[in-house]
DNA sequence: TTTATATTCGTGTGCGTACACATACTCAGA
DNA sequence: TCTGAGTATGTGTACGCACACGAATATAAA
């Protein structure tokens, strides 16, 4: 293996030099410059990445901020658990990564965690931007400061983030749409059940819910699809009435969609009987889920992988400070379809993880 | 970050005792060598592997023995090309890898390039089992020389292999078979292709079709599966016309099962007519399929991931060799499902890895 | 000649590895 | 009790290779 050394020795300059040549430093004449191009390329030189890594070592410091988890809301479980993932391995290339999370339901606090975060000097910052106005705020601080971020799981346009690493939510509800049409007589009618009220346009719960229209509308299929909102899954009781009575009143609807993570906690409160005969389509792979598919009681999962959501933001930004990658603008996620006859078989990776903690 | 300086210096021995402790190379009084594992416990001390690979100046060499590909039997190019992306990535570590291939029709080719490569003096090989006889050969020969290998794909019991990665077969036909009962009308029948003959108990091609009427036992459920096999695809218009024929005399036929990676060559040769009306599983995202999914001419792919696979058998056995990291017997591969409308997500790692050759 | 500028050199640094060497310890023999 | 051999234990450091910066030298300008 030829080394700088060896250029060095034959191009009568010392190693230094060919450093400088071999990253455009500057500071060389043309005429060396030029003779150790041509040695270079002569012997085929290839830069020793090991060796490279150990001697460019900085102290890098990455952070993130991305909704705390809890019993409750476990979705943000899993990108934070691919991020612990990504943290221990860059960990051996001298990269630090402090995670502070926020209130999903509260702008402030996201503010506020963010504040404490930038006191911190971050090299750069992996983020969810999850309020409109306060991520302006955000992103203008980060500007003034010079620090790269990504966006991860939830996109915002019009800012200068490195990248976009998530899930297309638009094409998830198409998605849904499909295998339900698929699972479904023709004169079947479906149902689309939002865990949430007055969604911001592109939270992704929304996304999916035109997503499921279009892919009718697209394919030129005609579907009736009813649509209900809750306002939270506060009152189980309340939700459950309405629910029910909405299906005992139209006995044609033989599919349902669920666009948020909440599909276990709505198919809970539904008749057994009634449900039996309905097929679900939900998304995400949290427990509940999962189990609830096991059970038979969702009959497809859509996940958007969001441990390797989380595990690829902490990568792909590690790649563009030391090695200088420029990631694409979008890093689409696969829209994953989870049954009960493969769900033992996905996120291997994620539950080996898990297991090892 | 913690070196072993740091632990060196905290436990009052030199860096060289904590090294010889690290890799229990021996010379170390039992008190010295516990305080200095408290400490490094205590310490979270991880070994920079950059710099390990560095002083080591590591030369293992690893060879591969997979079946070639070529524009009719593209399947193997999968995980040719995930073991390439593996290779630049553990070359930088100073691990070389050799590649052999051999004609999958063929067991003395098979012999022949192991022959080649047993050669060249590998530390460790990772291997597809393709032929039962000669794989009992060359293992043996293996053990004597007492080299490490992993079984990629294609599984055969009663080995000392280090692993296998690869997929479920038996499980993917039952997926198969979920699928196709979700998309059919309850009294409609089916269909499994197979697309060669007096195969081996053990291929995919075998199992899947075994899982696949498995689906329907265990959930109790009547299906009418037919079943049908051509000798390879050569005769293309015989086999056109005998899967016509069965068609249109069991017009309740609305859901085929391909267990190969054939299924665009296969529904190719359905009358059109017929074909619109039928539900199509295929397995693997070999491009002609891929491009007959788009097209709406087969259902669903059910893939196995194949370049994860190639990818992840060179990632195992670098991590075993390098940092003794013993893998669990069996690694599954996701059983991916693939839909017109995710389609475009699938394997974006593998894509971007593509082009970018 | 002096000052300024362009080139180039030399070397410490990152961190773990492994080997030659040094020191401490044990025990047999006198 | 002392000596010397033999062993157990531990130290010190050169090495792998690229990187980057201060210092040295060469060259040009004033």
């Amino acid at each position: 293996m030829t080394t700088i050394k060896d250029i060095a020795k034959e191009a009568n300059v010392s190693p230094g030099t060919v450093d400088r040549v071999l990253h455009d430093r500057g500071g060389v004449s043309k005429k060396t410059s030029e003779r150790i191009k041509d040695i270079l390329k002569k012997k085929n030189f290839k830069i020793n990445q090991i060796a490279s890594s150990l001697a460019m070592k900085k102290h890098l410091s990455l952070a993130t901020l991305i909704p705390s988890y809890d019993d409750q809301n476990i979705f943000w479980k899993s990108p934070t658990s691919g991020i612990q993932k990504a943290s221990q391995e860059v960990n051996a290339n001298g990269v630090e990564i402090n995670n502070f999370s926020f209130d999903q339901f509260d702008p402030g606090n996201y503010i506020e965690i963010f504040n404490k975060l930038i006191d911190t000097n971050p090299d750069a910052v992996v983020m969810t931007p999850l309020f409109i106005k306060e991520t302006s705020i955000i992103i203008k601080l980060l500007n003034e400061k010079n620090i790269p971020f990504i966006f991860l799981n939830i996109n915002q346009k019009g800012y200068n983030n490195l990248c976009y690493i998530g899930q297309k939510s638009f094409e998830g509800g198409s998605l849904a749409g499909q295998l339900l049409n698929l699972c479904t007589f023709p004169d079947d009618e479906l149902l689309i059940i939002q865990t949430r009220k007055n969604l911001d346009d592109y939270r992704s719960f929304s996304q999916r819910g035109k997503g499921i229209t279009d892919y009718f509308d697209k394919n030129n299929i005609k579907k009736t699809i009813h649509q209900i909102q809750f306002d939270g899954l506060k009152d189980k009781v309340k939700v459950g009435i309405e629910i029910n009575s909405l299906l005992k009143s139209n006995r044609k609807i033989k599919g349902i969609v669920i666009p948020s993570s909440r599909a276990s906690n709505i198919i809970e409160l539904i008749d057994p009987d009634i449900r039996s005969e309905i097929k679900v389509v939900g998304f995400d792979t949290t427990p509940c889920n999962v189990s609830a598919l096991r059970k038979g009681k969702i009959t497809f999962l859509i996940s958007q992988k969001s441990f390797n959501q989380g595990y690829k933001s902490i990568i792909t930004m590690v790649n563009y400070l030391i090695h200088k990658v420029k990631p694409d603008p979008e890093i689409p996620t696969p829209l994953e379809i989870v049954t009960k006859e493969n769900v033992e078989f996905i996120e291997y990776d994620m539950r080996r993880y898990d297991n090892e903690l």
